[in-house]
DNA sequence: AACCAACGTTTCATATATAAAACAATTTTT
DNA sequence: AAAAATTGTTTTATATATGAAACGTTGGTT
């Protein structure tokens, strides 16, 4: 056993110091994602070529996945899917979570006073994952879903987080220049990007019209704790021509201002604290 | 490599058919389990000592599951935590569930209805699991979180569930004939508990007064698919003593057994097909 | 400040998880 | 209805993941 090359069985890794994966955690984990929405079920087969991973291989890691009440057969088909034991992770991680204690009435609130579907966000690394929302009564409500996760340069909910980071910080989470776009809008390059976020931060706020998908506004506002760092974001949605400019620069904009502050106090952040570094 | 038994690494194993458990993966998703809302953080010693797995394969472990972007390393600690990662799964298992579609509407509509928090829950295996709430606007919201397991024979939403299975179902699902007791009512043998379940069989919907947790009372109602098989249940809950037994008798019933009704109905049940096997 | 204990990390022999192959059972095609 | 292909499962040699031990490193204690 020797010249191992650690994560060998992961061919691009950008990751610098992550040393030995244990392959049948990995290859467990990965079956495991490649159930979604689309694809709710899958046979053993399927995967094997899917993850090109032997046969016999899968068919272990998926009797382990059972028992373990991760997935389980379809019934009369050789297919598995996510069971409820799935559910448990996800949610004690959104337990864990201090600001989910506090989000759902302030998005009930928010969503009241504007009559508009609400949601906050988290960063993880360069995608926002939604992580609460509050949908519209009256308007067909958004299609995201908690967990959902949108690549966070071109999301205004995304932009409030990033324009938190510092320019270092920013290069070394997008290494490559380049950035996939959505719509016109989208910053196609983290220089650009850059820019932009230099007017979010000023502002404290991002208001766009179709940044993400078209037809789509958004109001986003960053929500801080005590340490003052931007830990997540909140805003609203509304269809485009359906809310006039006055009421978005007026009365939406307060309101997700006064709601990303009354969670903020409620994650102790006091204004004293927000002594910008530049400063 | 002879003479190896099976899932030798877990002493307490009824499943009769599972046969190779892969360790990498089963110690790694047994490490995931057990943060949770009491121990939101952990260090790797911790974590060895707990699943008795030696410190440095609990260290490759953990490496790959921050790898994976489960875990993540808590700031100016030793200690990990669950990380944004851990939150897909839950929320494919949710979204794969065609129920979720249309319990968040109806439930809204029954609490508004009832004044009360309103629940849906599937059951798995001998737990009913949370898969939608809608918290109460007046009173203090239930304490269960989405994810949340309760024994199924100790609750009246359980109940309703476990009511669809036949006595021989219901045999092998308590293969031991003494159950946890929770409140005096707690049916404490399976016996006693499917006496109680025949009642609600023929009720259709069971009500309870201190069934799970003194001092809540609860009614719950079957929901049912196109095969008219009991698939989740619908409760509302109050806090006893509040609600008169005539309102509980009444709008409550009716309001929880109507939404019962619309939501079977959005999963194409149908009466007619609501035959009995007994004849 | 020196000691000790606990921890993070790496090394290395060996037990063992794995991949290929074979087999059995099922499904699909001709 | 027979043949072929695909799939579920088991076997077995071999590559490799593992656990014990050792090595640095950190943090706490006297």
């Amino acid at each position: 056993m020797h010249d191992v090359d650690p994560v060998a069985i992961d061919t691009l890794s950008h990751e610098p110091d992550i040393k030995y994966i244990v392959p049948g955690l990995k290859r467990g984990l990965d079956i495991l994602k490649i159930f979604n929405r689309k694809r709710v079920q899958m046979n053993a087969p399927e995967i094997a070529k899917e993850l090109q991973v032997p046969r016999s291989t899968i068919f272990r890691l998926l009797q382990t996945l059972e028992y373990m009440d991760l997935i389980e057969k379809v019934p009369n088909t050789s297919n598995y899917k996510l069971a409820a034991g799935a559910l448990g992770l996800g949610f004690e991680f959104l337990a864990s979570l201090e600001i989910t204690d506090f989000a759902n009435p302030i998005l009930e609130k928010l969503s009241n006073r504007t009559g508009l579907s609400a949601h906050v966000v988290i960063r993880d690394k360069t995608d926002v994952v939604f992580i609460a929302k509050k949908s519209a009564k009256l308007t067909f409500s958004s299609s995201v879903n908690i967990g959902t996760r949108l690549p966070a340069h071109g999301t205004v909910l995304g932009r409030v987080l990033l324009a938190d980071l510092s320019k270092a910080e920013l290069k070394k989470l997008y290494p490559e220049s380049d950035l996939v776009g959505f719509s016109k809008q989208t910053p196609e390059s983290v220089d650009k990007l850059s820019q932009v976020l230099e007017l979010d931060r000023v502002n404290g706020y991002a208001i766009s019209e179709a940044y993400f998908e078209n037809g789509i506004g958004s109001i986003a506002a960053a929500i801080r704790d005590g340490s003052s760092k931007a830990v997540a974001a909140i805003n609203v949605t509304y269809q485009l021509g359906t809310v006039e400019e006055s009421v978005i620069n007026g009365l939406l904009l307060e309101s997700v201002l006064a709601a990303a502050e009354e969670l903020s106090r409620q994650l102790n952040y006091s204004d004293q604290k927000a002594i910008r570094n530049v400063g």
